[in-house]
RNA sequence: GCCGAUGUGGCGGAAUUGGCAGACGCACCGCACUCAAAAUGCGGCGAGAAAUCGUACCGGUUCGAGUCCGGUCAUCGGCACCA
């Protein structure tokens, strides 16, 4: 039937050819006219690991170059950038053990995920590629420490690390296995060093407000906010009994402080060994610090497991409110990181107060009223009036929290209080591969920071990077490197050891995008002014805590200094779910269900594969892999191939396939934009497979389902658009736009259903009205016969859909 | 444990957000083509003989619930030095 020759569909050469064409004509490069509208669609940057591409990178990857190739199609100015993550433990490890220097294997990994990206055929702005590991890159990052360093947002504080006992080196959580070291299975302990923390608390507050001026997926910003964790409560102090000394702790419920019967402070709080004598058993209490030093937070909060603790026998405490004297308890549930480190415990309205309280018989009084508190605390803050409680009595929960907070005030024993669960962020490693802390230690002006002037503090090459026994960053190894000058008095002094953390690079690596080869700032305020915020920013679930919070830390500071345009990063952001192996679980190497991208891809082709991880399933929920469902996305791309068989030489839509192309052409449009990728491809399955069932469609139909499937299968799209000689490259074109007027339909089929049960279906004129369609319904011999002789009491219409008929 | 999600055929998933459960694909079965097989094309495919029953489980709201509410169970992500 068609006069276009073409052979079997062979994804190798079609897709090495357009690879080549894009490059050579730099299709992609965006242009560096800033009047024209911009888009800045970004990916988180992968950490090129010594495996390879992972088949989870794509999908994200492809999702972003969907978006971007749309977006240009459109007629925006596209910045899609990628880069390198490339400092980290792993690679630092596998040196080790291999005897490599990590910056060899970091430049080898980095060609390999090159390799393989460009594979796939993904529309990055090559030109813009940074790596974290590059001096000019942590230049920069150096130099954002020293505006925290200035601002006082960099400070020393002692905070403990994990320490394998036998390897005798500092060990990341990752490789401390059930307590013991994942190495040689020695005892793992908390030791405490003086490491260098930057002050994100400060900007807890401003990070929870920001949420509110950013379009991200809502299940983001309830985590986020949950993790900065903002309480409004009151910090009071419990005077000593016989002593000066008040114990302060912080409560969100001070409406309860009647109801406190005793108190908790943290094994590590000052007064244990600040009241060393009068504690009649202190060596039971220091055996009970000790042994809580070698647990986690994680284990200690965990609330399944007994609460443990010890009564500091010799003191008691005084509730400020009543003057009762009540015991003071140590136990590990309370973190000396949190509030004051100490709490007040009111066992009946708090359920781990209960608990601890029903184990060691300590008494229980019920403060707010209308519960039962037999078994269990009440917690609901929004029922119950208060009782028990002296002038508080008769109040609800939230009256009597502004009532007492204005009482204590007055009666200067305590204060309403913010109160953040966010942490300091431990900026320090003491590891080879990451930045210097651009810092000198000397022993006359203290820590000085480097001169601007003297970035980038290089890493120098070294051939031991192993850490030292002391638990120090094998930099000290380096006389020549460690001994320096000060840069304040000239004097001698030392370099800080620790690098940065991997998080440092990854907090700003979207702004040195803009203008990555910039030696003079981060970026030039022109390109920043233009290009941020970014527009679309796609990851994981898993980096919302810690990367997407610390990268708007520095981004918040750096805008509250001057240095970029606006006060958030990423103007939207979305996720994408986890790619599982074939039987269910997280694909890894000892779990032998790790599927390699580049096997896929030689078997069926970038296009293919890249269809199927659109196709797969929900793009934000994890999904198993399943390599017989990604040949059935090849079989569709032969299938789509084929096509050119039956191509007529009508320019225009026809007729017959009018309606199906323009509801496909809506669909997919709008499935793009939320995402849907598996919906918007089985919208164009659904096309195809309505074309083959004609066995026939013109040059326009075949036009129209080029351009949408373009963004997801770029190669195929392009070869099938040159074959049949239509005008330009698909990508050239403007993106199709639905015609409405021909998408409806003059008849529907809707369901009958009589009290709730479908008993049949009729067609129906589709532009009855809710009224009209009741009417028109009433009068159909089928659903007269459905009614028989039963009284209609109601008539629910709903048009388009179906009539519920109650009788 | 805490925070955030998820639970629908043999499998991955769909369902205009309260309106016909199972789109699209995988696997499987049948037919056509073939000497035959593969490939391809076409058709079937939740359970049940049927009435009906079916969206993890128990209960509720509603004319109507996969969707909303209360509770339970299971799975996944994060828990601050993996990235």
């Amino acid at each position: 039937m068609s006069h276009y020759e073409f052979g079997a569909y062979n994804p190798a050469a079609i897709e090495k050819k357009w690879q080549k064409i894009w490059e050579d004509n730099n299709t992609f490069e965006p242009s560096k006219d800033y009047s024209k509208p911009k888009f800045y669609g970004l990916i988180e940057f992968p950490y090129p690991s010594g495996n390879g591409l992972h088949v989870g990178h794509p999908r994200s990857n492809t999702a972003m170059d969907i978006i971007c190739r749309k977006r240009r199609m459109e007629g925006y100015n596209v910045l899609f950038p990628i880069g390198w993550d490339a400092f980290g433990l792993p690679t630092e490890n596998f040196a080790i053990k291999n005897k490599i220097h990590p910056e060899i294997v970091t430049k080898k990994n980095i060609e390999r995920f090159k390799k393989q990206l460009k594979m796939l055929g993904f529309s990055f702005t090559w030109s813009s590629e940074v790596s974290t590991t590059d001096p000019e890159y942590y230049h920069w990052t150096q130099w954002i420490f020293l505006q925290l360093y200035k601002a006082g947002l960099a400070y020393k504080a002692e905070m403990p690390i994990n320490w394998c006992t036998s390897c005798k080196v500092g060990l990341a959580n990752e490789e401390v296995v059930n307590g013991v070291c994942e190495r040689c299975g020695g005892e793992v302990i908390r030791k405490v060093k003086s490491q260098w923390m930057l002050k994100i608390t400060e900007y807890a507050q401003k990070l929870i407000d920001g949420l509110d001026t950013v379009d991200f997926i809502e299940k983001v910003k309830t985590q986020e906010r949950n993790w900065i964790g903002r309480s409004t409560g009151a910090e009071v102090d419990f005077k000593i009994k016989g002593t000066d000394d008040n114990i302060r702790v912080y409560t969100t419920r001070p409406d309860t402080l009647f109801g406190a019967t005793y108190m908790v402070i943290s094994p590590e709080h000052k007064y244990i060994d600040k009241y060393k004598d009068q504690i009649t058993n202190f060596d039971e209490v220091a055996a009970y610090r000790d042994a809580a030093s070698k647990k986690s937070e994680f284990e200690r909060t965990e609330l399944a497991k007994d609460k443990t603790g010890v009564e500091l026998k010799g003191i008691v405490a005084i509730n400020p409110v009543n003057g009762k004297e009540i015991p003071v308890w140590t136990s590990d549930y309370v973190l000396s990181s949190y509030g004051t480190g100490a709490i007040m415990a009111v066992p009946a309205h708090d359920d781990r107060d209960f608990e601890f309280a029903k184990k060691f018989n300590i008494p229980i009084i019920q403060v707010v009223g209308g519960c039962d508190i037999k078994d269990a605390a009440f917690t609901d803050i929004n029922s119950g009036t208060m009782i028990n409680s002296g002038f508080l009595d008769g109040l609800t929960v939230a009256e009597a929290k502004k009532k007492i907070i204005e009482y204590l005030e007055e009666k200067g024993i305590g204060t309403g209080k913010v109160n953040f669960k966010l942490r300091d962020w431990v900026f320090s490693r003491q590891r080879y591969w990451g930045e210097p802390i651009p810092i000198v230690i000397c022993p006359k002006c203290g820590y000085v920071p480097l001169e601007e002037k003297d970035l980038p503090l290089l890493l120098p090459m070294i051939d031991n990077y192993v850490q030292t026994d002391s638990g120090e960053s094998p930099l000290v190894n380096v006389p020549e490197w460690v001994n320096t000058k000060c840069p304040c008095c000239g004097g001698p002094a030392k370099r800080e050891t620790d690098t940065m953390p991997q998080w440092a690079g990854s907090s700003w690596y979207f702004i040195r995008y803009t203008d990555p080869k910039n030696d003079k700032a981060l970026a030039s305020q022109e390109a920043m002014k233009y290009w941020l915020p970014v527009d679309w920013y796609n990851g994981g679930m898993e980096h919302t805590t810690l990367h997407l919070l610390y990268s708007r830390f520095w981004h918040k500071f750096l805008y509250d200094i001057g240095v970029v345009p606006c006060p958030e990063p990423y103007q939207k952001r979305t996720s994408h779910g986890m790619i599982l192996g074939e039987n269910g679980e997280k694909m890894s190497k000892s779990r032998g269900n790790v599927v390699n991208p580049d096997d896929i891809v030689s078997e069926i082709g970038a296009d293919a594969f890249r269809l199927y991880e659109m196709f797969m399933g929900a793009f934000d929920q994890p999904i198993p892999w399943s390599t017989d469902g990604a040949r059935g996305c090849y079989r569709f791309l032969e299938r789509v191939y084929k096509l050119m068989k039956f191509v007529t030489d009508e320019k225009e839509i026809s007729k017959e396939h009018e309606k199906g192309v323009n509801i496909t052409i809506k669909k997919v449009t709008e499935d793009y934009e939320k995402m849907k990728y598996n919906t918007a491809i089985a919208a164009m399955m659904s096309l195809v497979n309505e074309f083959y069932s004609s066995n026939s469609l013109s040059k326009g139909d075949l036009a129209a389902l080029l351009k949408l499937l373009y963004p997801v299968c770029p190669h195929i799209t392009e070869e099938m658009w040159q074959l049949v000689e239509l005008p330009g490259a698909v990508h050239e074109q403007k993106w199709p736009v639905c015609d409405e007027s021909k998408t409806v339909p003059s008849e529907v089929e809707i369901a009958i259903q009589i009290l709730g049960k479908i008993k049949a279906r009729i067609n129906v004129p589709a532009s009855l009205d809710r009224n009209q369609l009741s009417e028109y319904v009433l009068t159909n011999e089928t659903v007269k016969e459905l009614i028989g002789d039963k009284t209609v009491r109601k008539v629910i219409a709903v048009p388009g859909s179906l009539v519920n008929i109650i009788v």
